[in-house]
RNA sequence: GGCCCGAUGGCGGAGUGGUGACGCAGCGGACUGCAAAUCCGUGUACGCCGGUUCGAUUCCGGCUCGGGCCUCCA
């Protein structure tokens, strides 16, 4: 590892000033992150991972260059809604009275497979608060600021936008009318403002409904992230991130949120007051903001409101390993677009088998991270800078294959060199076996033990120099989709065609 | 209609005021009984029109095309 004269500070892009900022921690060696985390009312599809992949190289980023990370990412299964703002039903009832089961069954059921996803991807562990665990927190939230800063309609209690600075800042758009696509609640002062409590409908029974001084109901959507961010992080916190989308409508109602928050607390909450204003980015709840842009296909957004949409399970049905999705995410940077094909997953998967292959002609080498070595001087500046850039990881990915290229150099060092590289970008390089690389389609008509079989018997007929036959089960092989590699360096003896 | 973003080789995707990363695919070579795998090597690109500049893919303006958000969405 290089030294703190030689490594680079880290510079992130901050949406709320648009502009590459230092990192400095509100805790000194700490970093706190929160992320906006998945609405367990479905699957997840592999675009919605992207951000939780962009969420832990950054995790992993902050590791990396020393700090102790606390990081959330909350599960929301409560209060989103279907339609606009303010009307429409829950997500979480919806899919529950689709499938005739409970809400709380649909929460833990997609929860359970969301994190199966993460573990998949090798996210790191973090703290998954639930949006149900910190009702009575929203709830004393929301007296602490109703006064001031909202008011009650026969749906529920409302946030009045006008009553803090800057509303919208981090949009950079004016949310005012427009074209009147939102569509107005009866009494509503803004068109922007949004519920912090609403209230279940006299005639409608919900299966998630509390008691509130507003009346029985649910709390809104927005509100669940400033509460848990703030209990679980403390205001401000270092770096809240999360999709692009958001930039526009959730994070700037978070935004308002917190500052009505710190207002209610007076200097003691967040240092900077002034009104609450966003130039101090403290009054925001946490310093700096991130957003992680779109995976993308050729018809467009991946959508599940479309219905059909791409999950992890797919891909690996298809024979694919995570991890080469992971590394296709990180093929591109965060804060650009993605296009997903099968093809460009094709093509990370062969990348990750490389490099998976020139790691494993070191596991036989002890890692020694004390040794330097002149010839890793450059590949390892060249993805220190890169992580520091704005996690510029495809950069960072040349320099790893750079160092795992060095030629005519103890092992030990290299694994060091690569292990610490890889370590920042998750993609378990020296635990991934073969078998794990080829996983089988779900479609294969073949077994391993069968390819297994048919393998010793063309050794055999190698040895016997009968050629005809070897081809003829080569070629067989390959009929079902498996292709033989008979000189290859580490044995892997075979590969899906 | 409003706000915003993008346009790089066959595909994906970095980056830069002056020799245009990298990956996958392709091609050539080594190796192989022949292949495959592996290793070595390698060609091809900066949407269009102006402007600024000694010089622009990189800066500015316009245009075309594409996309996003304004309604649920990572």
């Amino acid at each position: 590892m290089t030294d703190d004269t030689t490594s680079h500070g880290l510079k992130l892009f901050n949406s709320l000033t648009r502009q590459l900022e230092d990192f400095q921690p509100v805790h000194p060696g700490e970093a706190r992150v929160y992320s906006c985390g998945p609405t367990v009312y479905n699957y997840q599809h592999i675009g919605n991972m992207r951000a939780y992949v962009f969420a832990d190289t950054l995790g992993r980023t902050l590791q990396y260059k020393g700090y102790k990370l606390s990081h959330v990412v909350n599960v929301t299964d409560v209060g989103h809604l279907t339609s606009d703002a303010d009307e429409g039903e829950d997500k979480m009832e919806k899919m529950a009275a689709t499938q005739g089961k409970s809400a709380w069954d649909i929460a833990a059921f997609y929860q359970a497979d969301f994190e199966q996803d993460l573990r998949r991807l090798n996210i790191q562990p973090k703290q998954h608060p639930k949006a149900t665990d910190y009702v009575q927190e929203m709830i004393d939230w929301g007296k602490r600021v109703e006064d001031k800063h909202c008011y009650e309609l026969d749906s529920g209690l409302y946030f009045d936008i006008s009553t803090v600075e800057d509303y919208g800042r981090l949009a950079r758009a004016v949310t005012e009318e427009g074209e009147g696509r939102i569509q107005a609640v009866e009494g509503k002062r803004n068109a922007g403002d949004f519920a912090i409590w609403r209230k279940t409908p006299e005639d409608e029974t919900r299966q998630m409904e509390w008691d509130s001084p507003w009346g029985k109901g649910a709390p809104g959507w927005h509100l669940e992230c400033s509460v848990m961010g703030e209990k679980l992080l403390g205001f401000p916190f270092d770096i809240h991130t999360g999709g692009i989308d958001h930039r526009e409508i959730h994070h700037p109602n978070e935004i308002a949120q917190n500052q009505a928050y710190a207002l209610s607390q007076g200097d003691a909450c967040c240092g900077g007051m002034d009104g609450g204003a966003l130039d101090d980015p403290r009054n925001s709840g946490a310093n700096i903001w991130m957003h992680n842009n779109f995976l993308v296909e050729r018809s467009g957004k991946m959508s599940k409101s479309s219905g059909e949409f791409l999950r992890l399970q797919l891909l690996v049905d298809k024979g694919f390993h995570p991890l080469a999705y992971r590394l296709m995410c990180l093929q591109a940077h965060y804060r650009s677009e993605l296009e997903f094909s099968w093809e460009g997953l094709e093509a990370a998967s062969t990348r990750l088998k490389r490099m998976v292959m020139a790691a494993s002609r070191l596991l036989d080498a002890e890692p020694n991270p004390v040794a330097e070595h002149p010839k890793f001087a450059a590949p390892l500046s060249k993805f220190d800078e890169a992580m520091a850039d704005d996690l510029n990881t495809p950069i960072a990915l040349t320099a790893l294959e750079e160092a795992l290229g060095v030629k005519k150099v103890d092992a030990g060092i290299k694994r060091a060199v690569v292990e610490s590289m890889d370590q920042v970008l998750g993609l378990r390089l020296f635990d991934l076996t073969r078998e794990e690389l080829r996983i089988r389609p779900v479609s294969a008509d073949i077994t391993e033990a069968e390819i297994e079989a048919a393998i010793e018997d063309r050794k055999a007929a190698r040895a016997e120099k009968d050629f005809a036959k070897s081809d003829a089960i080569r070629d067989e092989l390959i009929t079902k989709g498996v292709e033989v590699m008979d000189g290859d360096p580490l044995g892997w003896d075979w590969k899906l065609a």
